[in-house]
Order: structure tokens, then sequence, then C-alpha cells
DNA sequence: TCGATTATCCGACACTTTGTAAAAAAAGTC
DNA sequence: GACTTTTTTTACAAAGTGTCGGATAATCGA
């Protein structure tokens, strides 16, 4: 999906490590994660097994590794419509998410949208909290009588799952309509105009 | 945690399964669910491997009967409130949730709270859907713009998100007061006073 | 281009886990 | 106490794991 490790890397373990976890994504397609062991990554990605643990220590690890290069993909799209259109806020730094997912949404239908492997829903998780936590000024919710950590934890949930269950489902609607929907439901804009 | 198979059966098959389930969980506590073997929970529980494969086909197949019953407790919760304080609506049944929640907060914490067994937010959350789903009116959500669907993933997603948030945080808010933070942050309140 | 370095491949090893089988022992039922 | 059902015991083949040492191949630097 994008290329993490620049020059300098010998340019062996790259075509490795591209191949592995090119063959676990598509093993993930059609197989539980529990049933996908290092001889299957292996062997569909025609590399030696002993290879494999070369680059990680086991499957954990490597689902760890990649989870976090998608933590770094996702926060460069974010800070990138970030610079693009300045001046707007929230809103312009979600809809660049959803337009990065949705541009990637073979890799993230099978990583998200697949139920069954909580490291990508949790290291995704982390970077909207973050996000999240930053960009929610106390006044917004105080006079709400809205706790910040509380609805901490239910935004980014809520986006988190709302995302899993669009990409389930094939992305019915645009990453512009999903946008509003997301101001409209945290009612972010009253917020915004309000007093 | 509850009594799910009544009389009829023999004792010494819910005795065994009894004593699968919590040693399940006490390892669930110390380790991580991909370390836990067939081998180390007869150990646990003092019953003999093969046993095991009397009453479950895998461990996967063990998980997904538990989050079964944990999703029947559930609903017999929510359900309870609903007849006890008849009149009320949504809020009652989400308070009564929350309560059952922390009332069985040791082993909810370790099945819910856990970031590494999907099946149980994967059942709690179609619990939730289905809830959620049947208890919204479309008028509710029209004249505002949302799509029903979308609600219903945004909603059920942050609910269960905020839960397992607030087990891992080891509960600081009561019940009552974190049922009173959805209402506001969901804004139910405006739309229930409604008609 | 050549030599040095580094990555990958190959065969092999000990070890753990898995799932199943058949028969004996134990516990429950009536 | 006889009968049924569950659990235990022992055993087995198959598969997966993680790690060697040495051979082979690709890459890099001069």
């Amino acid at each position: 999906m994008s290329e993490h490790e620049k020059s300098k890397t010998d340019p062996r373990v790259l075509r490795t490590r591209q191949l592995l976890k090119g063959a676990l994504i598509e093993l993930l397609k059609e197989t539980d994660i529990d049933k996908i062991t290092v001889n299957r990554i292996a062997a569909y990605a025609t590399i030696n097994r002993v290879t494999f643990y070369l680059h990680y220590r086991d499957i954990p690890d490597m689902l760890e590794k990649m989870a976090e290069e998608m933590a770094e993909d996702i926060e460069r799209a974010m800070s990138r419509t970030m610079q693009e259109k300045q001046g707007k806020t929230g809103d312009v730094v979600l809809l660049g998410l959803l337009e990065h997912i949705a541009a990637n949404a073979d890799f993230y239908k099978t990583i998200i949208g697949s139920r069954r492997i909580p490291v990508f829903h949790e290291r995704l998780r982390n970077v909207f909290i973050q996000k999240i936590g930053d960009g929610m000024t106390d006044d917004m919710l105080v006079k709400r009588g809205i706790q910040k950590d509380v609805a901490v934890w239910f935004s980014s949930a809520a986006l988190l799952g709302t995302i899993a269950s669009w990409l389930r489902s094939d992305m019915p609607y645009s990453p512009q309509f999903l946008a509003r929907q997301f101001a409209l439901l945290l009612r972010t804009e009253e917020l915004q105009t309000e007093d």
C-alpha cells in the first residue's frame, strides 16, 4: 500500500516483507486469522519459512508492525488534508481520513472490516482517541454537562465502529456523505456556531 | 457467572463446563488469548484434556458458546429492567444494562475490557444493533437528515466502545452517571419528549 | 568488475499442540 | 444394585513452532 522503507534498505528485505505482508492480506481474505500459520504465509509468498523469522518474531508481531504502518498512513492522510485545506477544522480531517480509507478500500476492508483482528482496531482507536482528545475543547462539553474522557471514548468508538460497519457493507455512502452524517450525529456544528 | 443449564443436565457436565469456563477466564486475566492452549485450560481446570473435546470443538468454539451465554445474560438483564420499571423507555434499559455489567464487573472486565477477544465484542454489538435498531423510529432521524443504518452503526459502536473503555479504566463513573452521559451525547432526551 | 557483505534458502532438529481412538474407571440415574 | 453416561487413561499421527549450521544467491562499495 505505501513505501515505508525508503532507500538505504536492502531491496531484498523490501521484496521479502512486501511478499509476506501481501500474502497475509490475501490469506485473510479467504481464511480466518486463527487458521493462518507461518507455513502458509511463507508458502503463499514463495518465501522460505525460516526467512519469516528473520523479519518477524511470530504472526502477532507481524500484525503489530502492520498495524503500526497503517497508523502512520492514517495519520499522514489526516495531516495532509489539514495542510491542503487550512482554515476549516475537524470536518476536513475527517473527510481526508474517509477518503484515504475509501481509496485503499481493498486493504482496509480486510483488516478493519474483518471482525477478527483486534490489533488494527486497537491501534486505530488510539489514533482517534489522541486526535479527538486534542481537538476537543473543554467548554464544548462542560456547558452540556459532559465529561471529557467519556466524550472521547464515545466519539472515537463511534468513529471507528461506524467506519468498520461502513466497510463491511461495501461503503454504500460516499466519504462526503458519511463525514456529514458524523457531523450531524456528533452535533459538532451547533456547538461551533452557537453562542 | 450464571446457571444456564437447569436441572436435567448431568451434574458432572455442569461441573466440568464450569471448571473449564472458569479456567479460561482466569487464564485470560494473566495471559494473552494467543498463548492459551487446550492443554493449559484443562490443566488449570484439573480436567483431562480429552474431556475438553467432549464439550467444545476447539477454543474458538468455546469462546463462541461463552459469548452466546453472555448475550443471553445481557438481554435478560435489559428486559428485566424493562418489566420492573415500565413506562420509561430507552434510558432505563441502558441503566439496567450498565448495572448488570457493573455487578459482574470482574467477568466483563476480562472479556470486554480485554482488547484481544473479538468474539465477545462481536456478539455484544449484534445485541446492541438489534435493540437500538428496534427502538429507533424513522422520524427521529429523517428530520435531522440522518440515515437510519448509519445512526445504528454509530450508536451501537459508541455504546460498546464506551463500555469497554469504562471497564478498562476500572469504572470511574457510576452506571447512573454513565447512562446520563449517553443520553446527553446521543441527545435522546430532546427526541423523547416530542410527540 | 571483483571481493566482501548480507539476505535467503535448505535440511534438520527437538518440542509443543492438536484432534482422535479404544478401553478402563468413576459418577450419576432409576 | 444394575444400567447408563461421563470422565480418565494411554496412545497415536499429523501439523506447527522456533532455531540451528551451512550452502547459495543477491547486493553493495570501491
